[in-house]
DNA sequence: TATTGTTATACTCTATAACTATA
DNA sequence: TATAGTTATAGAGTATAACAATA
């Protein structure tokens, strides 16, 4: 394991049973959000997988097949199933790069466009944090960009 | 849709664009998170829904399927092929119910119980939060708390 | 030879429906 | 008739390997 941060038992009020406690309740949280959102996906006729792959695209900067499997972490093979589905429902265009034929521009269309804002509105859905004051979500806010890369929300991007 | 608190764009500043990236970013460290409990949970030899069956079980307290089933979220039928798996490993056994022969209780072996302990300790793996302060860990703490269900870390049970 | 996209294939996870043996 | 477990089947997601076209 090779890793100090572990404990069988609940362990509560040491730091590893605290941070393992809040690791798997974060887990559960990332899981309640993604059962709602599955659902507000397949209203929009796409899988969850499209659905990202749709996010990930930038309709203002067409991208290979290639980069859009570095972005999503998975094998080329899987992007060509992704567009595939993609473009069957017209929201994304095939164009072979002329500068390298071997390459085929993902493009983004208009229709793909508006889908693409409606993902991003389900993808960002934050009922799950209504309980929470507006400090609280502040601090969380602070906090997760914290974990995720140590970064400032206030200057840095998006994901 | 049919929830207010919805934004395409970044939108910073207000609460819809707060809590949006808020919930993205949590997201993100999930699959973080599971991305690494894989790999460990693979050299313990399960797939990630096996250890998470395996998790579940209380070794102290043997339950039917069924019951497995609704703590898992999921139809019996993958419990079928869940504990197939589980038992060819001997880390449990079936055994009829005598007082209800259609029933089949799921039995923890002891070196299940072991394995179950190992996997504990995979998904309370806490490195990704190891950027954060002890205050800033309890912090969060209290706040995922709050999110999942209101509750009180202190007093309320685990997951 | 190396790379892009594709195809074929396989495994995991999950769901539904139908079956069996009990109750 | 209803329930527990099982089986068969299907779809989604992802991976590897091999192939064609291109570089």
């Amino acid at each position: 394991m090779a890793h100090p941060n572990l404990s069988t038992g609940p362990d509560r009020g040491d730091r590893s049973g605290l941070a393992g406690d809040t690791v798997r309740r974060i887990l559960h949280i990332a899981a309640a959000i993604r059962h709602y959102q599955d659902v507000e996906i397949a209203a929009l006729g796409l899988t969850p997988a499209a659905a990202r792959a749709l996010h990930e695209l930038d309709p203002d900067r067409p991208l290979p097949g290639r980069d859009l499997a570095e972005q999503l972490g998975c094998d080329r093979s899987n992007v060509t199933a992704l567009v595939d589905k993609l473009e069957q429902a017209g929201l994304v265009e095939r164009r072979v790069d002329p500068a390298d034929r071997r390459q085929k521009t993902l493009v983004v269309t208009d229709a793909g466009r508006r889908v693409r804002d409606r993902v991003h509105q389900v993808v960002s859905d934050s009922r799950l944090l209504d309980g929470l004051g507006t400090d609280e979500l502040a601090n969380l806010r602070e906090l997760v960009w914290k974990v995720s890369d140590g970064g400032c929300p206030e200057q840095c991007g998006e994901d």
